[in-house]
DNA sequence: TATAGTGTACTATATAATGCATACAGAGGA
DNA sequence: TCCTCTGTATGCATTATATAGTACACTATA
């Protein structure tokens, strides 16, 4: 809805894992799960260093690979913008891709001792949790 | 079940997340999903550091960790061995094992360009078949 | 006893991550 | 224009991570 759902979200813990990871990947998902859509304001960097209590530059950091990754689109002056969707949804290559990391999935959950079924429900859980009805 | 399934299962990626991170993370796992029972040998702190080709320090920076959680005992001058099973590890932390792998897969999916909700569904046909052989 | 294999413990070096502070540059509104 | 907000860019200090090399302490076995 609103960039706070974003910054309400956000996790950070002490596990090791680099600030500007656990951000990325957070970020990541929240926008995977429909917490904003393409074209909305992205919380300002400084927003969120402050909100997080992080420092500017980790923030920009986790920003820039987002950018990188096409998720964001940064701009001077203005601030950061959902970007449209990967545009990878359609066709045939998008199908195979999609099977291709299926297995992938499925050879790891397999290898941890969880059922892969189980874990496809969880998936559809986490990722439609905010979809909009 | 051998410490080589422990060596052949660990896959380490360029990901930003440190290395002793995704040590302690996967060797958890693998524990977890019961690749060794409790009293059988780890692989040698040695034999990790040369099959992933990584520092004996960093392999024992993770181990230091899993006996930390309680997950080995480090026993000098013999090796490490898999501890008793901390009882937990079976209930409720099968279900945020299963979580932590669904947001690691939805953050892959994403950066794929991958609908998320699609991929579940194709995770459920794909071991829907190979799981009735 | 002697040897090989184990965990343990340092030094040293290089790179990355983080925080703190200080700016600079572009966009947009009063 | 002036002001404020934005992303962008430094410099510096500190800590964390990773690697390499060397050595020690302990266990088990030949």
């Amino acid at each position: 809805m609103h960039t706070e759902d974003i910054l309400n979200r956000i996790r950070l813990e002490n596990t090791g894992v680099p600030i500007y990871v656990q951000l990325r990947e957070q970020i990541l998902r929240l926008l995977g799960a429909g917490a904003l859509s393409p074209g909305d304001q992205m919380p300002t960097m400084r927003e969120v260093a402050v909100a997080l209590k992080v420092d500017l530059n980790t923030v920009r950091h986790a920003y820039d690979e987002l950018e990188r990754l096409g998720a964001i689109t940064l701009v001077r002056g203005r601030g950061s913008f959902v970007a449209e969707p990967p545009a990878a949804m359609n066709g045939r290559a998008a199908m195979a891709q999609t099977d291709t990391l299926a297995k992938q999935v499925i050879a790891t959950a397999l290898a941890m001792g969880v059922d892969p079924a189980t874990l496809a429900d969880r998936i559809t859980a986490l990722a439609g949790k905010e979809n909009k009805p």
